[in-house]
DNA sequence: TCCTATTATGCTCACGTTGAGTATAACTCG
DNA sequence: CGAGTTATACTCAACGTGAGCATAATAGGA
């Protein structure tokens, strides 16, 4: 083998600088239960799961799972790996901290309720993002004024201009239509206006009140903003939701998850048709008729598709207009 | 602020086991020449760019780029990230491996060449990926059987059966279409298979030779594999096939770009009507003569749309049937 | 029992998107 | 000047998608 070079370029480096490192695992467990999404907290719902890598760990993804468990009881069913970011650390020396976060979705079941852990509505972090009863009125009250200001006091008109125009894309200001995936790019404008806690924190300045919206430590919500957008990505493309769903449902509750997930409504019958022309569905043959109205057939997800739709692909009618 | 605990976990495990770490940057750069994508390699083509993410390094992206700068003299422009993932150090220590790998692309120019590093056609280490001019032959005359074999020699008939589905989606046999994103799940099948170089390395089986196809050092080709997949699904809703064009261009260059990336044809004039009606180009107002036919107008990308785009999505006509 | 509220489910329709093909236009080269 | 080649403008049918209407099946109360 040729590639004596590199290893050796590999062990010096190693042998120098490089060992200041060391790596966390964070996870963003979701789980929607009553039609709302929650997330999976330690400390005060103030922390997302983490931990640090370690030598005894076999994979990552093995170790994320060990944490997760050892920190709030709760077992993880599917898991992907979200992003990976490094900061000088936080505690002072001179060492490097990598956090390599990680989306786990389960259904909140056995979970051990308890004072330092639990799940959280996600909606408490991000009051803007739930557009399901229409435009939350903490965009047009609050946000839109305070991240207007914050465009209009820049001294270059050209950055005005760019703030406003960034803002007014993620947030849907100016006419022009919502996109729920914009989370992240969301949460990180509040951030630059120094409207969240989070910006704050560091640097004193007592007079911003910061907006509503529950915030986290170091980089957690951030994090947390990262899963959501990629879970509401995802959910239109694989066949994700079902990680969500009980063995059974019907197509109302399947299309409330969505719902909860996405922050926004969707068509009923267009909801329906979607899901059975993909044959993502069978059903159970059973109903289900304590909602109020005419009895619901039950579902139940069509493992089959599992190996098909995984790579191939599905689709959920979430208006992209 | 009540962090204090976490904090106070982080710094004891840090102290404890998890400093045997180290922290690898992979780069997957890719440029496209003559209508040929091509990606940057050092070690004779057997390597991507990498080096061990330092003390120095003010970002884990500005690490990179000044590994790529310092092994290649080629300077980066857009990179994102690709995956992370952890190995058990193969240098025989009780180290831990992480490795965080990048996509990065460039046009290929003041690229010095070398005879440690240069660029090199994609398609050498994935032959089976180019169906621009139909279906390779290597696919029906080598890979076919030998999977076929493969499947075939599982115990179970659950899992015979499972194999070959897998390697029928993957690869578009039995009548299924050919889908150009799953690049790194073919590279998958075929080094669980063993038929490829990487996989059988370690341990000696002298007896099955491995198919046509360049290979690489470690899990370089994974890793390149998964950069092609990326990319592959990214040029249909972002506009970065832009990032690896000429300042200005005629809209067949464009197209002949995006069909190298893809790996397939498009629709010549549905091309044009699709990147026309989302505004992401304008003329120049000269014209490109020299290609034998018809002058072509010329094209700029619009930089205005850039804003936009970026989040709003692109798209491109590439079938997905 | 019948009416009302509520959810489930089937079906239609208009419209935009997309794959595919036809028809010209404008060059170069021999 | 005709052949070859590329550019560019249109047309058309099929399909996907958003939206709404209509009907079915249940519970609960008048």
């Amino acid at each position: 083998m040729q590639d004596t070079t590199i290893q050796a370029t590999k062990r010096a480096a190693i042998t120098n600088q490089s060992q200041a490192v060391s790596a966390d695992l964070i996870a963003v467990v979701i789980a929607v239960t009553n039609g709302e999404p929650r997330v999976l907290t330690i400390e005060q719902a103030q922390a997302l799961p983490s931990g640090p890598f370690e030598l005894g760990h076999r994979s990552l993804q093995s170790g994320l799972r060990a944490w997760v468990e050892r920190q709030t009881g709760h077992p993880l069913g599917y898991i992907e790996q979200l992003y990976t970011f490094a900061d000088r650390d936080r505690t002072g020396d001179e060492r490097v901290q990598i956090s390599i976060s990680y989306l786990g979705l389960t259904r909140e079941e056995h979970a051990e309720r308890s004072a330092a852990h639990g799940w959280r509505g996600w909606y408490d972090y991000f009051p803007w993002e739930d557009h399901r009863a229409g435009v939350p009125s903490i965009l047009p009250d609050i946000l839109m004024p305070r991240l207007q200001a914050w465009a209009g006091e820049a001294d270059d008109p050209d950055m005005r201009h760019d703030r406003w125009q960034r803002v007014a894309i993620a947030f849907g200001f100016d006419d022009r239509h919502w996109n729920e995936e914009l989370v992240l790019q969301r949460y990180e404008l509040l951030y630059e206006a120094a409207l969240v806690a989070e910006a704050t924190r560091s640097w004193d300045n007592g007079n911003r009140p910061s907006i509503p919206g529950r915030s986290m430590i170091a980089d957690h919500r951030r994090i947390l903003a990262t899963g959501i957008a990629r879970l509401r990505t995802k959910i239109k493309y694989r066949p994700v939701v079902f990680e969500l769903m009980p063995p059974t449902f019907t197509l109302l509750q399947l299309q409330r998850t969505v719902e909860a997930l996405a922050g926004r409504l969707v068509h009923k019958q267009n909801f329906r048709r979607l899901i059975e022309q993909q044959d993502l569905v069978e059903e159970t043959g059973e109903t289900m008729s304590d909602t109020g109205g005419r009895p619901a057939k039950r579902f139940r997800f069509r493992q089959t598709v599992l190996a098909e739709r995984a790579v191939a692909g599905t689709k959920l009618p979430i208006s992209r207009a």
